[in-house]
DNA sequence: ACCTGAACACCGTTCAAGT
DNA sequence: ACCTGAACACCGTTCAAGT
């Protein structure tokens, strides 16, 4: 997509690069300096393609929701599962895999941008609607279905920032943990 | 403890200005040459009191964390209290009070710093034994206990980094968020 | 023991000048 | 249109000198 072999730099090749540095090092190794010298230009470059540090920082968030957006889109076809399939594979997405790295340091990020912050928001709300429905279609009435919800999200939310200060939960945790946000309410 | 009303400044002087600064405008505002000035002296003056800026940073996270210790020990006398309550305990001060500001810039600190990390990973597992025990002693079986345990505490970290992406729980939910967790298990 | 004052390196920012 | 090169302000750091 961003072959760009010439000698002339786009936008996307400087966001590309700081997006890897987020990750590897986090917002801290965002240098204009460091990206110059990476990317072989002066800063004079740099600012002829962003205003200022912020407004970098902003297009390398621009860029990050832009990916997430897509990710997300990719995942509605999830619709076609079965609930508790579904809620499995909401469980599985929040533990497992991906640059929580990233995540962490966007969410830090999305109290000084708003965009971001809308982004991270819709995140949050895609993954607790999901699970909402899901137990909805599984019985549940709708304050259980909000509260089990609410519960799985933020519990993956505190999971990708508690860094292991807990034991990390097994594959059998996950299965009976779904097992419990599933079971039958008790009067 | 600190009056300090003589001319000369303390370590504690600076760790504490420093303090309030993360609390109010976050890791970003802590300046050498900011401190100074509210402090009334110069940059010379910091370097007598510290090596450098980690070093200072390094003090200001050890004035946390003893603070934060002092917090936990003071919770002990929970262990008086029926489990449910003690449970209800810990559900409420994960989702009311406290300078989660400052908790959540400090666990973002806990990356670089080890001596940080420890006290948070005391203070999880603070919070989680304390869960943990008191659903063992309402009858749930060992692995209950740690999932639902875990799960709680899980959500609570989660709750203090998602800014309100999701709808607060009110004082209901809370309620049936306890009901919830030390409902039987089913087979 | 505690602090000043001046110096220096580094980084973000600007801008006239080059192709 | 895209970039260089030199300049400047700001911040972290050092250190000789003051009390």
């Amino acid at each position: 997509m961003t072959a760009s072999a010439s000698s002339r730099l786009s936008i996307d090749d400087w966001t590309e690069r700081a997006l890897a540095l987020l990750m590897d090092e986090g917002v801290g190794a965002i240098k204009i300096n460091r990206l110059c010298r990476e990317l072989g230009v002066t800063k004079g470059s740099f600012y002829w393609h962003f205003a200022d540090l912020d407004a970098f920082l902003a297009a390398i968030a621009e860029k990050w929701c832009a990916e997430t957006r897509e990710a997300l889109s990719g995942l509605s076809e999830l619709h076609a599962l079965p609930p508790l399939e579904r809620i499995r594979a909401m469980a599985l997405r929040l533990i497992d895999d991906r640059s929580w790295s990233v995540e962490r340091a966007l969410r830090e990020w999305a109290k000084d941008d708003a965009k971001v912050a809308v982004v991270i928001v819709e995140a949050d709300q895609f993954v607790f609607e999901l699970v909402q429905a899901a137990l909805l279609e599984l019985g549940h009435s709708a304050q259980d279905a909000r509260l089990r919800a609410g519960l799985l999200v933020y519990a993956g939310i505190g999971f990708a920032h508690g860094q292991a200060s807990l034991p990390q939960p097994t594959a059998d945790d996950i299965e009976n943990l779904i097992t419990f946000l599933s079971s039958e309410a008790q009067p």
